[in-house]
DNA sequence: TCGATTAACGAAATCGCTTTCGTAACTTCA
DNA sequence: TGAAGTTACGAAAGCGATTTCGTTAATCGA
């Protein structure tokens, strides 16, 4: 057999036309085999779909995405400064979920990295159209760079995660920010806590917007106080900004009874204050965080937290971007519900 | 002038043909700038750039691909069953940080997903060769599957993190494992722990082993018990399975003085159990990590733990490919220093 | 039985870029 | 001044696929 000297799958690399030749038909039929042509004879294809697979023949990736201009590769932005990148648990999840199902349509991911690129940073409209990509999943932190709107308006399928799209070829996808607040507020006031605070992010994004508006709104809702002292805000999301806020707000003694931090790791920051001023939560003051990050599970006391359904909104977006790709479905926003975890940290307790 | 229709940069897909054209050379020119060729006149030269610029052309990344058999794209593989993934907070980490380094480099990181791919599952060689990475990048976790070694054998580069290659094309970086456990002995050594304990995975891979192996010798270097019954065993990285083990550990009376945990999930397990039993850490158990994860700052009490130096890892990982990638390194293995952090759970508070 | 379909296959152009090699024009130098 | 060397550029052949269109040969219908 000619084929038996290929021992080992892919120890050589074969081509289209090495494969025609081992099968003695044109390169025209072995190209029609692969892509489930009607017109070849049943024997012949059976024939050379043996040699392929005998062979461990692939067709070429580039050759192909030159020809069809098609990749099937998605590329992956992190935009925005803050937050984003592989280092944000939120965002690291999504990815991994959107990851599963896209590869189940047979697509592989495309991670732009950040730096350098022809000495042209962050031009990702460029870096797509080099690269063929037939999609783009954007996940958004903060203060997106105006390169991410270019790409939006583009004719290339995006699909954005937490970040608001617009172009007639970009759908986009989120929580339902502004019920996660109506959540929370609910769920303290439930408990019988009144006076409730808010610990959100000074430079506003989309995000954090909607959710303090919402919060506003739901407070006034239910009859409370939106008092200016208890809203205090942060320049990040990390733990020390959050432990300084808080820190603050203990000493000016203006403390509410609840308190709903935008992100877990905020409310990590007011944990800490708390304790080493000597107070108790959810005794002097209950907290719910945002993000459900696994270590909400394991701080003391446990921090209730919104968590997103990281695993729905990855998959949707998957499938939302799948269906534009192929022209199946108009672009559109979708909203996913996220789900209020109640652990120690907003427990009843008080008087 | 002729380039000023393309108000709007990358909105006109060029390519190489249209700019020769604009220029008024051949295509053959305009490919010896791109490439940094020296047999160009420098008023051409700088024609021809000024036209690129304007219209914001870029070269197509598989036409390029095909000339010259480089895609300038690493290949990124999670492989073992266990733990790997995006899920586990040290492989993001060490990504991301590769990510990072390479990018300066001018390589893209090309994320395989693992379902069906040609409804041939897993044949990573294949998937390298049909998109021609110049490069790979294998994470592991347990329990590496068979296609794996496939890829490390081939002429691909390969640097492997957590995991020992042989391929001649092949590297592998790890920290140093031996070591991690001969510090965790010796801290508690010295702060006057004598009866030490270990949890452990059931299922060896090649980096619990070593960890284990030199745990044991450290100790008898120490000239300290190696009590079997201090050492459990736990089936996977879980929070939950080091719960049962050290319950169980509780309830047969065989608590150690303090124990090290191959994993930071699996020491907030063996918190967990201790709380409920009513025993407190370090007071009745000191309890070492490894990992470093977020959550171990957080919990009560703050987890000491082994933290592994994955931005060195990445960082070194990448240049280690790089170099091998452009053949100017032989293969070789590298093991970095880990660190150990000391919180709360193994403070000296024996009596 | 003969013209018309249909089935099965191949030749060749094409995708956008690289790279070798050839050549014309210009320098240089003895 | 003429041979040799430089410089600047282009023609054309790949790279490995896809896809159109044409060509046989076999099958069909009346």
């Amino acid at each position: 057999m000619l084929t038996e000297i290929f021992a080992h799958k892919g120890i050589i690399e074969m081509n289209i036309k090495m494969i025609a030749q081992m099968a003695g038909v044109s390169v025209a039929t072995v190209s029609k085999i692969i892509n489930n042509y009607s017109d070849v004879g049943e024997e012949t294809r059976q024939r050379v779909l043996k040699i392929m697979d005998e062979t461990g023949y692939k067709p070429s990736s580039s050759a192909k995405t030159l020809a069809t201009k098609k990749s099937n590769l998605i590329g992956v932005v992190f935009a925005g400064e803050l937050n984003s990148d592989l280092n944000h648990p939120f965002f690291v999840k999504v990815i991994n979920s959107f990851k599963k199902q896209i590869g189940v349509f047979g697509y592989d991911l495309l991670l732009f990295s950040n730096e350098n690129f022809f000495s042209e940073k962050e031009d990702y409209l460029a870096r797509c159209r080099h690269f063929q990509v037939d999609g783009c999943i954007i996940i958004a932190g903060d203060q997106v760079e105006p390169s991410v709107h270019q790409l939006d308006q583009s004719d290339i399928p995006c699909i954005g995660v937490d970040i608001k799209l617009s172009g007639k070829n970009s759908a986009y996808i989120m929580s339902d920010n502004e019920k996660i607040s109506a959540k929370v507020v609910e769920h303290l006031y439930l408990n019988g806590y009144r006076k409730i605070g808010f610990l959100g992010i000074e430079r506003h994004s989309e995000i954090t917007s909607l959710r303090e508006n919402a919060f506003r709104e739901t407070l006034k809702t239910f009859g409370l106080a939106v008092n200016p002292d208890w809203f205090v805000y942060s320049s990040d999301y990390e733990e020390e900004n959050g432990y300084r806020a808080v820190k603050q707000l203990i000493e000016k003694g203006a403390l509410p009874e609840a308190m709903f931090a935008v992100s877990d790791l905020l409310a990590f920051g007011a944990i800490r204050a708390m304790k080493e001023h000597g107070l108790r939560i959810p005794g002097d003051m209950a907290l719910i965080g945002c993000d459900d990050i696994d270590a909400c599970r394991y701080t003391d006391p446990a921090l209730s937290t919104v968590k997103q359904d990281t695993e729905k909104i990855g998959r949707l977006a998957a499938m939302m971007l799948y269906d534009m790709v192929n022209k199946q479905m108009d672009p559109s926003a979708i909203v996913v519900e996220a789900e209020l975890v109640a652990r120690q940290s907003c427990g009843k307790t008080l008087p």
